[in-house]
DNA sequence: TGGTAATTTTACTTTCTGGTTATTTAACCG
DNA sequence: CGGTTAAATAACCAGAAAGTAAAATTACCA
């Protein structure tokens, strides 16, 4: 995966994670109490620790056998700036995200629903503004 | 992976992926366009464009024999504001992730240098302020 | 009607992820 | 010393991701 970057929005694409960052926010403690609210064993607790790590997210200390964990939020610095171009975008075709929402809510209903089996009823409609460009040369 | 921001998040962990919502900024274009700057298949890119698709990120529509994509930045601001809460932050222990990075450069070269299998001098040193609470009851 | 272009789908491979149990390491404590 | 506690590691597994090549779909165009 390479990047730093990816690594970062790749720890934070886990609710555990998150949910684990959130709890660092009020303050640094054992991995054992991270591990507490969540319904899966310490070894599992112990690899998203190693993700957050590795992304730099979390730094980790030792004091006797506890080895207790602190936020380290610079990473997410990278990603808000990375997000901040996109800024002026979200405001327009706002409700695109809804209209999708909508959609994969129907697609999910209907595939709830057997026998529907898809309607070849998806044709055009939407984007009729502009042809992308076809660019006759260059076949390439 | 369940919940819309973790869907998001997994969406931008992949450099290709940022790349297309990058050049999406400056305009909705086709799928082969998209493609074009890639060392990969069309279909790869196909595949990146559906992760994007499902993240809410893009918008499909069609026009003859293309789908143009344009961008939907109205799930960033949902990660965004994730992020936010974390800004305060960042500015304090600025300098972990920079500590983290050169350990991270250190281990790779250590790891290139054969016969030296890592000498056991990690005690201590870093976290010595407070115990996170031994809590002596409760073995469970 | 047949050809061609743009894109998706299918089928398959490889690698990564997130979880498990069982074992090991490290440090405290009596 | 031996026992207990905190955590990491090892070995394993199922499922998702990311890529490929080849076939199918869709619509234009002569």
């Amino acid at each position: 995966m390479q990047d730093h970057l990816s690594t970062t929005f790749a720890a934070l694409a886990d609710p555990t994670r998150r949910a684990i960052l959130g709890r660092l926010m009020q303050g640094e403690t054992s991995v054992s109490e991270l591990a507490e609210p969540f319904a899966m064993t310490m070894p599992a607790v112990s690899k998203h620790l190693k993700v957050l790590e590795r992304a730099g997210l979390i730094a980790r200390g030792r004091e006797a056998q506890w080895r207790p964990c602190r936020l380290n939020a610079s990473p997410l610095k990278e990603a808000a700036n990375w997000i901040e171009d996109y800024r002026r975008f979200w405001g327009r075709h706002i409700d695109a995200l809804e209209r999708h929402l909508d959609r994969m809510k129907l697609a999910e209903s209907a595939s709830k629903t057997p026998g529907v089996k898809r309607a070849k009823k998806t044709r055009a409609g939407a984007f009729k503004a502009r042809a992308p460009k076809p660019r006759k040369g260059r076949s390439r």
